[in-house]
DNA sequence: GGTACCATGAAGTAGAACTGCATGGTCTCG
DNA sequence: CGAGACCATGCAGTTCTACTTCATGGTACC
């Protein structure tokens, strides 16, 4: 009988490339993992990867065995989330990463809501980037992530993973209360103004650029941050107009002005989680604590709308 | 990520009932079953097994438990007969069980065949009865075993086993070349004749005496033998009348009178694996070889038939 | 051509799993 | 009812496995 934490190793070494980021990736040394991966050749009696170059590179079978790997490894652990569903055990830690708005806006609200209900279940909240966030999730660092696509991004669906829908959540414009761009009533009012957009290599900082520019406008950069809550201060305090997401404009937009925008761009923010875990109850509990979290916030049809 | 080993553990309790048999099937000290499974207990959180008297017995949640985990022994075998078959990788040892009589007229035979076509493949036979072969093959002491069924037997298919048919073998009588009971025409002249039968515990015994009884013969046992080597040998040398499974009767009758049996009685030999390892290819070669070895056999159709 | 990177081996270490032994409870049979 | 067999389990000590550290050699990159 094969030796599972072989297995998982093999597969580990199929998605990250490399013995080192496998090692890297799970905390051991590299000596380690290689010593298991060759253990592995061993018992199996079959060449599994090659030497190519300072790296390695698996073989078909080695492949194709860490691929079946990922099954084992998937149904193992649907087999622990039954049993863990069979007696309603919600409980233990359940480890999330989320970009930065679900974790100002959402998050908390749905701590409070499993807190109440779930008194035994201890939720853990990381700060990650999508990618780092997925990650996370296939090494086994987290149970749940929260992701988000923005319009016209591809949707990366993952092997191994179970994604569930979450919010559609309108991508809002932002002005000062007062002071020259209070008074924009169009997109291209604001060719001039002074932006606080994110960086332009993360998701949301790209779709502000492309949604500006489709809009004529070349946004003169002044603040350059992927903080949303320092993007609505500048707001605020008359320095610049920023987007925001839907999400925080309830509690965070007090001395601002807040438009809905031309044409109703949203992003979808999704949980995903491995598949195998996926029946896991307090990952259900979570994510329905997630919806009712959503569900909750203030509705933003009524708010006014910016011009085309 | 859950032990497989002790999965592995639970499930073999599930089956065996016992902490003992499941330490004593595996070569191991009944504490070290025990604080492996109260290990799995602990890092489940979950009461897997309670103690009932002298015993234990599994709860629920361990019951569910202990199937699931054979699913996944069974998804993890047959990826290593997966990674086998996709090198042709007809190699290494095959454990074999057998009742004895395809040991004398197939297994010689087969094995013949495979040394031909697959030197490395090294198999090794063990002489076991139904229920142990099965017992020995879920236990991991064998890849494959030979099976019986006779006529009014139930067909016990064991979960998690793959059961392939192998032979329809007709039920023979012998008669000595001469003495009074060589001129028997009918089962009924065979009342008063001393016979060589099977231990009555037996299978092959129960069917015979069901047979007998069937054709109104309360029969004298005078030799009480599983073997059919001596029954005949008992036949030719006067002493008895037997019954001889069809399988040896063209190399091991000689000086005997063979004959066929109203009703054309037959037993069903079958082959069984685990259901995971049903694609590995020294799996798939041996059972093509017995198979092989089968279709070789002579011919009975032409036997002298007894009367009603 | 120096430097960073990667896989792998040898030697020693830490931890997991096992054995042996002892204990206590339970069933069975005389 | 009592002796003996049977079963699970805990503790102490041993064995074996997986790991770390360190060193080596090969490879890619600037």
């Amino acid at each position: 009988m094969l030796n599972l934490h072989r297995l998982f190793l093999l597969h580990e070494l199929h998605r990250l490339e490399t013995m080192s980021a496998v090692a890297q990736t799970h905390s051991m040394s590299p000596s380690a993992v290689s010593q298991q991966l060759s253990h592995l050749e061993r018992e199996t009696n079959v060449t599994l990867f090659e030497q190519a170059g300072r790296r390695v590179v698996l073989t078909d079978a080695g492949a194709r065995l860490a691929r079946r790997a990922e099954d084992v490894l998937g149904l193992l652990e649907s087999a622990e989330a039954e049993l863990k569903d069979a007696q309603g055990d919600v409980g233990g830690v359940l480890r999330v990463a989320s970009f930065q708005t679900p974790l100002i806006a959402l998050a908390p609200v749905a701590i409070s809501v499993l807190e109440q209900g779930h008194p035994d279940l201890r939720v853990e909240l990381a700060q990650r980037e999508v990618e780092g966030a997925y990650e996370g999730l296939l090494a086994h660092r987290f149970e749940v992530i929260l992701g988000e696509d923005y319009p016209g991004g591809q949707q990366v669906v993952r092997r191994g993973t179970d994604r569930e829908g979450l919010l559609r959540d309108p991508l809002l414009l932002v002005l000062p209360d007062s002071g020259p761009w209070s008074r924009a009533r169009t997109v291209a009012d604001l060719a001039d103004a002074p932006w606080a957009l994110d960086p332009e290599r993360t998701r949301t900082g790209l779709w502000e650029r492309t949604y500006l520019r489709a809009a004529g406008v070349e946004p003169w950069v002044r603040f350059d941050t992927p903080d949303p809550l320092l993007q609505v201060h500048l707001v605020r305090s008359g320095h610049a107009v920023a987007f925001v997401p839907g999400i925080i404009a309830s509690e965070h937009l007090g001395g601002t002005r807040p438009l809905r925008l031309p044409g109703d761009p949203h992003r979808s923010m999704y949980t995903a989680a491995r598949a195998g875990a996926a029946g896991h109850p307090s990952l259900l509990a979570f994510r329905a604590a997630l919806l009712e979290a959503a569900g909750a916030l203030s509705d933003l049809r009524g708010l006014d709308r910016l011009g085309e």
